[in-house]
DNA sequence: ATTCTGGATTTTGTATACAAAATCCAATCA
DNA sequence: TGATTGGATTTTGTATACAAAATCCAGAAT
């Protein structure tokens, strides 16, 4: 039997990451650590510890002598995560149409068989998020997987509400999905690349025009 | 003028970062944390605080309430790293060849310009560095060099001594500064991959053979 | 000889104390 | 009014103390 580690920075990590996540902690605004510590119900040794973590993962910036923020997201700096999220999550399309098992493909397949016409918007955003969490997490490569999963891409991403009409992105879903099946890793990748570059024309025009 | 920080716990992390890059602190060694902290002089606080720094950056393998060892990275591993390498890499040159000024080019030019025949292997080695660099630091997008940087990537894959004649890469890397002489990200992003894919071979080859 | 046991020793994780730096704020000055 | 100063207050970074866990090791048991 696994025990969870008993070690509470590990604990105040998850904790302040859900805080950050959720916007209980606003952003921008600066984390009195005697009191965020306080409030968890630790001393600030185990707080700092994951501060210092989640800084890695640009949850949150630490600025010397003066303390650590929540970390607040611009929109060209999300459009700058895309383009490492674009080059990352081809990679990984190409290795997981290599490297996937038949029950990965199931379950790939499985999650966009239901949808047909008069899609639930939220139904499928579910769906959406977990096909290319199942492709990121199960390529084989563990670094790639580490890589997307620390710098909080896709939530930063997600934060933006981009939304194009599923009746279109289920198109190139399934172009991508024919590809893993064939496990032909460049049109895979080509398949990945050309679906996740549309929705960065979105994402272009919101920092072109607003801000 | 800027001060260095007056922190402790920056100048830790730096010195505790180069003794592992100079094989000074062991691979998968265990860290013994009231030792290091005294021969560096200073205590536990700020030497943890730069090993949790070093962990995010794959330098350092934390284990709760067993301790920190050296990172120790098999071949394996380093192949799996460089995947990594030429997802992002080719991005950066994408980017690069897109935004780099008139200095830029001037200075990656700058850096092959000397080597024709009878190349000393050294000094191409230095510009080969440089040249690598100066692309993923200078690409524009923030967190793709951050990255890059912080993933230890260029150090790993360094460590096991790749060599591939110079006359052979010299001729690809004149490949990848034309495509951005002419500012033509897609050939400079091909141009990239091409040039990392004929390395990978080589290392595939000892991830297969050796270990 | 190997495996097991349990107590001594080391080492970790956490709380806490304290000095130095940063921040705040009211009184002073232009 | 608005800027500036300097002292009080808060907050940070660091050292240190201590309990709990992990590790070590000698001696007993198989």
């Amino acid at each position: 039997m696994k025990i969870k580690s008993q070690v509470l920075v590990t604990q105040t990590y998850e904790v302040v990451k859900a805080m950050i996540l959720n916007q209980e902690l606003t952003p921008g605004s600066k984390i009195l650590q005697h009191q965020l510590a306080e409030d968890i119900g630790v001393s600030r040794t185990p707080l700092r510890s994951a501060l210092t973590q989640l800084e890695a993962e640009n949850l949150v910036l630490a600025i010397p002598r003066q303390g650590f923020y929540v970390r607040k997201f611009s929109k060209r700096e999300i459009y700058d995560l895309f383009d490492c999220r674009i080059a990352l999550e081809s990679k990984a399309a190409e290795l997981f149409a290599t490297h996937r098992s038949a029950e990965d493909l199931a379950f790939v397949e499985g999650l966009f068989a239901g949808f047909s016409t008069n899609i639930d918007p939220l139904t499928y955003k579910e769906a959406d998020g977990q096909f290319h969490a199942h492709i990121i997490n199960n390529c084989g490569n563990a670094f790639l997987t580490e890589i997307v999963n620390r710098s909080s891409m896709l939530h930063n991403i997600d934060m933006i509400g981009l939304v194009r009409p599923p009746e279109v992105t289920l198109e190139e879903h399934r172009e991508i999905l024919a590809a893993i099946r064939e496990q032909d890793p460049e049109a895979a990748s080509e398949a990945m690349k050309n679906h996740l570059l549309k929705s960065k024309i979105l994402i272009k025009e919101q920092v072109d025009h607003a801000e």
